[in-house]
DNA sequence: TATATTACTGACCGCTTAGTCATTTACTCC
DNA sequence: GGAGTAAATGACTAAGCGGTCAGTAATATA
């Protein structure tokens, strides 16, 4: 078959690749709309086919929807394992490099979308969010805050609480990433994502090494040897 | 009138507060459910009214989201300017106070919801999501800004790009606002405020205050020669 | 108490869109 | 080429929701 003919067609038969088409399009979609207002006709459209086609693949917009997050995680997992498996260097290295292969992989490819998606709509897709949660985040949470434990424990960082700590390292990253699916378009000139990390692990690290506190307010005092008191505290009531 | 026979009645007139209580009701569901996906029969009955009452106030779905943007808008800018005339102290401090103030106003009020809120919707309405940007992101930015600058000037912070240190600062500071309306809800413990933001800004003006730093690599200069184990530590003077 | 005013109600309308299915078209296999 | 299969279509249905308005009940006025 020439493609010219192929062309005549009105339409072609991709069994194969139609799912993976769709969720690209619904992807898209969902990121720049949200879900509620992303119309199936649209994303069908966006696939090159019927709505009816869609249909053949997946049985409902929340199928749809949690096969778009299943698939969007499914490489983040495997990054995430492929990062711990190559530790080596000092933690501070080790970080850095963590760090830029992660937005090299997912930060400037179109899964950057996902955090955000999940962020608006997790409270909506409460299962789908826990998914997330348990396979995305803690799971990348636990790989830093073994790194930071690491540093902290040979001497190359100053001991404080791990988990914060891994808060503060991962949030202006998913922060950046956040920023690219919503304001992004409101400012002229675009963040340098390179010099950004760049010099926020040089802030960060060069905070976590430092050891010169603020003796006026007593904070940040680094107790002898002692370990930093654990803040997490028991959830408390919850409204509604 | 008795309070009995004020209960007694279908209805009571309450103009004057029925805006903002339908403004309320739409910000806590607009927040929660996003946008498109809130029915204005839910926010009416959530405000106690009848959806017909909405549009007496309200001349339709956009309008009534415009609404509760703009006035929850309001108080951060005032918040804002406030913060501004009040300069005293060194940079550091005064970031502190700034920090603490804007978290205890907003960060744990209702309004928190509203950057959520933007961040989820800005591109369904770039007119509203443009005037969040200017005035209120980068009026903050600004703010941040010229004390990073003036802590720069006055050697008390070495120097560094001032724009991408204001995002650095602010970013762990939103994402915990973020958080608390999206995946907080997966989570058994809950972060603690006060804490998590110490440890950012202990962290942080550390690493704006050292000087270890190799200026070719940006990577900090411990890696070869670790620094002396935790216990021998001798609290330093500020470094100036 | 009688009348006028208006805040409020809730049934209703019409458009939008998730989801269906009878039909059409492309492809496979003999 | 022709018969059989299955991928794809698009018109259709039903439901949900934004928006309307004639009517009703609370309040003001006198």
């Amino acid at each position: 078959m020439t493609p010219q003919q192929r062309q005549d067609r009105r339409w072609t038969r991709r069994k194969e690749e139609r799912p993976a088409e769709l969720m690209a399009a619904a992807l898209d979609l969902f990121v720049e709309r949200g879900y509620a207002a992303t119309r199936l006709d649209d994303v069908a459209a966006l696939a090159g086919v019927s709505k009816g086609t869609l249909y053949l693949y997946f049985s409902s917009k929340e199928e749809l929807f949690k096969a778009v997050i299943r698939s969007g995680i499914v490489p983040l997992i495997e990054q995430g394992e492929r990062l711990h498996e190559e530790h080596q260097g000092s933690a501070g290295e080790l970080l850095r490099k963590i760090v830029f292969a992660w937005w090299q992989s997912v930060g400037s490819s179109k899964l950057g979308g996902i955090p955000k998606l999940m962020f608006s709509e997790c409270r909506n897709f409460p299962e789908i969010g826990q998914f997330y949660f348990e396979e995305v985040i803690s799971r990348s949470y636990r790989l830093i805050e073994s790194v930071m434990e690491s540093g902290m424990n040979d001497g190359e960082f100053r001991r404080m609480d791990a988990n914060y700590a891994t808060r503060l390292v991962v949030a202006p990253i998913v922060l950046l990433l956040l920023w690219r699916y919503s304001f992004d378009f409101c400012e002229s000139k675009c963040v340098d994502a390179e010099s950004y990390l760049e010099q926020h692990l040089d802030v960060f690290i060069n905070g976590l090494v430092s050891r010169e506190f603020n003796e006026k307010t007593g904070a940040n005092e680094n107790k002898g040897a002692k370990p930093a008191k654990v803040v997490s505290i028991e959830k408390k009531g919850r409204a509604r």
